[in-house]
DNA sequence: ACTCCAGTTGAGAACGGTTCTCAACAGTGT
DNA sequence: ACACTGTTGAGAACCGTTCTCAACTGGAGT
């Protein structure tokens, strides 16, 4: 359940909507469903320069991916924007501060509540909702740990 | 509640954290306060533009007051950046997609629950939370229904 | 297999938002 | 008045993103 769709299965959607699977699509999804943390744009066109991906690419591929909702865009501890594929089904991302790791929850039950009592309280009509949480994960805590120093 | 810091608590944190506050500054502060909805640095710039405030200063000074807590990075409903002044105290914003007006609420109390269930969960020492909600505002919503067409 | 054709790709140019430079300026203390 | 420190702004530089357009790809039709 945290881990994310497997090429194959990013391809049945695009076919199911007529578009083409190409080479440079799958090479970018997998760049980001590899990853177990969040990347920037600019990390995946540098990371798939020398296999055959051009930076247009890249951005445009991100692009479609996160119109298409397989894409996520995030951001890390210093507002750098990142993107992360996210697992099947809806989530929220927790978010490590240092090292971009995400670990993905449902945070919908918490937020649904909120979401009508504001419905209620403010006349809008509410469509969705942003949420992601920060933290230092066990394995960033132990290295600041080991850090002489604060 | 739902309304901004007046200039002058602005100049006491200032003053208290012994740097100037000048008059580019207010002017700045002023911009942000005063509208009812969330704003770009550009448009910032613009506006003040011809009031004697230089784009290098707006850009420094909105990069000041966030890192001072004085101002919130949000995204509209195009995921364009945008600032605004949050009131006193902790609080998170529900932004119309279409004008980008903003309600500010209180959610800690939905989301603590969650995070101490993660903190558990994962291990991760939680420091902070992001949290926005997206909707159409009423006024919005009468124009989108006025609106001949879907 | 050949052609047709709409969609995709990528090198490089163009663009535009953000940051940098540095000389002029403002404020404070002596 | 003077020195000193921090701020400001016009313009240049920077760099991430988008655009251009010719070459390419792959599927449909014959
Ligand atoms: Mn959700
Ligand atoms: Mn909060
Ligand atoms: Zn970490
Ligand atoms: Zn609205």
């Amino acid at each position: 359940m945290t881990d994310p769709q497997p090429a194959h299965e990013i391809e049945a959607v695009f076919r199911q909507k007529g578009i083409p699977f190409t080479r440079q699509r799958r090479q970018i999804w997998d760049f980001f469903a590899g990853a177990d943390r969040a990347a920037t744009i600019t990390e995946a066109a540098d990371a798939l320069r020398g296999e055959g991906v051009g930076q247009a690419t890249v951005y445009r591929t991100v692009q479609l991916l996160s119109d298409l909702g397989l894409l996520a865009r995030v951001q890390d501890g210093r507002g750098e924007i990142c993107f992360i594929a996210p697992p099947i089904g809806h989530s929220h991302p927790l978010i490590c501060g240092v090292c971009r790791r995400v670990v993905r929850f449902d945070g919908d039950g918490d937020v649904a509540e909120l979401e009508a009592r504001l419905a209620e309280a403010t006349g809008f009509a509410i469509y969705g909702h942003h949420l992601e949480i920060y933290g230092i994960c066990p394995s960033c805590r132990a290295a600041k740990e080991g850090d002489h120093g604060e």
